[in-house]
DNA sequence: GTCTATAGAGCGATAGAC
DNA sequence: GTCTATCGCTCTATAGAC
C-alpha cells in the first residue's frame, strides 16, 4: 500500500486548498503540503513545476465551479427564484472547499496579481455578483455600491456558514438554511413597512 | 532631519498592520516593514524583541478599541438605537485600519493560537458580538447560530465598506452609511409582513 | 536609536539515482 | 513516481560598533 499511486495529483490540490485558506499562500510551504502527502517536497514537483502552478490548478476548480453556476442561471428564467437556487447551488459547493478559494480570490493576496488566471477568476466572479444582483441595479457592469455590497455580504453569509457546518457535529443543516434565508433577503430585500431607522435613532 | 526619531513604534505598528492586512502575518517579513519605515531590520529589534511582539502590539490596540466600545455600550439603555450607535461607532475605527486587525483575529490564521493575547482578544470580540445580539437572543454565550451568523455579517459590511470607502475618492460616504443601514437591519430586521421565501421558490 | 555583519534555519527549486 | 542531496536565497534573530 506504501508504493506508488496515481491520485496525487487531486490530493495534492485539496491538501494545498486547505493549507492555503489556514495559512495563506505566502505563509504555506511546500514542505507541510508533502507533510500531509506523505511525501516529499521534490516529489511533489514531479507532479507540479513550481508552487505557483499548484495555486493556478486550485484557481481553476474554482473557476470551473463559478463559470457552470453562471452557465446555469442564464439559461434560467430571471428573478429571486433562480436567484436563491444560484445560491443554494453555491451553498452546496461550500463544502467542497469553495470558501478557502473565494478568499483567495477576493481577499487578493498579492500572490494572485502575478497570477495570468487571476484576470479569468476575478472576471467570473464579477460576472456571477451581476447575476445575483438582478436586473435593473446593475448599470454596464458598473453597480450600485449599496446592491453590489448586498451580495457580497450573501455570498459571505455562505462561506461563515459553510465554515462553521464543517465544524459543527451533524451537519448544521438548520444554520447553513438559515444562512440561505438571510442571503435571500440580502439580495431580495423583503418589502417592509416598518419605520426608517433615523426615525428609530434617538443619539445618546 | 534624517536622524534619529522618536515614533518609530507607532510608526511600525501603523506599517506592520497595513502590510499584515495585504501579506498576512506570515507572508509579511520584517525587511519589509523595515523598509516603509526607513530603517534596517535591526533597528526594528530595537524597538520590539520579536515579530511577534509587533504582532502583539498590533492586536492589543485592537483589543483596547473593542473594550471601550463595550465599555461604552454597557453604560447606555438597551435597543436598536443603542445598538445602531455601537456600529455607527465600530465603522469610524474602520478608517484607521481596525479591520485589518479583527480579520486578523477573525480569520485565525495559526500565527494568534501562540499568541497569549488571543484569548483575550476573541473574549472582547464575543463580547463585543453579544451586546450587538441584543438581548433574549442569547443564552449564557451560547448564542442563536443564526442570529449570531447575522451580527457577524453586519460587521462585515462596515469592514467591506470601510475598505471600499479608503480606495474610492471622495471618502465614500455615501457608502459607509447604506452599509450601517444594512448592518442594523442585519441584527434588527425590520417587521416584514412579506411572503415566506419557500413560497416564492419554484424549483427549476 | 540606528547601523553592519553574521549565524542558523527554512524556503523554492533542481539534479540525478532508483 | 518517489527518493536523497544540494544550491542559492530569504527569513528571524543576535552581537557589537557608533
Amino acid at each position: 500500500m506504501a508504493g506508488r499511486r496515481t491520485d496525487t495529483r487531486e490530493r495534492a490540490q485539496r491538501v494545498a486548498l486547505q493549507l492555503f485558506a489556514e495559512h495563506g499562500y505566502e505563509g504555506t510551504s511546500l514542505r507541510m503540503i508533502a507533510e500531509r502527502l506523505d511525501i516529499t517536497k521534490a516529489a511533489l514537483y514531479y507532479h507540479y513545476k513550481s508552487k505557483a502552478e499548484i495555486l493556478a490548478a486550485v484557481l481553476g476548480n474554482f473557476s470551473t465551479s463559478v463559470a457552470e453556476l453562471i452557465d446555469w442561471g442564464r439559461q434560467q428564467p430571471e428573478g429571486p427564484g433562480t436567484r436563491r437556487e444560484l445560491l443554494r447551488r453555491y451553498a452546496e459547493l461550500t463544502a467542497s472547499g469553495i470558501t478557502a478559494a473565494a478568499r483567495l480570490v477576493q481577499e487578493n493576496e498579492p500572490s494572485l496579481q502575478e497570477q495570468s488566471l487571476a484576470a479569468e477568476v476575478r472576471g467570473h466572479v464579477v460576472t456571477f455578483f451581476d447575476l445575483l444582483a438582478g436586473p435593473g441595479v446593475l448599470t454596464g457592469g458598473v453597480s450600485d455600491p449599496a446592491a453590489s455590497l448586498r451580495v457580497r455580504l450573501a455570498i459571505a453569509a455562505l462561506h461563515m456558514a459553510g465554515d462553521e457546518a464543517k465544524h459543527a457535529q451533524g451537519g448544521g443543516e438548520e444554520l447553513l438554511s438559515a444562512a440561505l434565508d438571510i442571503a435571500c433577503d440580502l439580495i431580495d430585500p423583503p418589502v417592509n413597512s416598518a419605520p426608517e431607522h433615523t426615525a428609530r435613532f434617538t443619539a445618546p
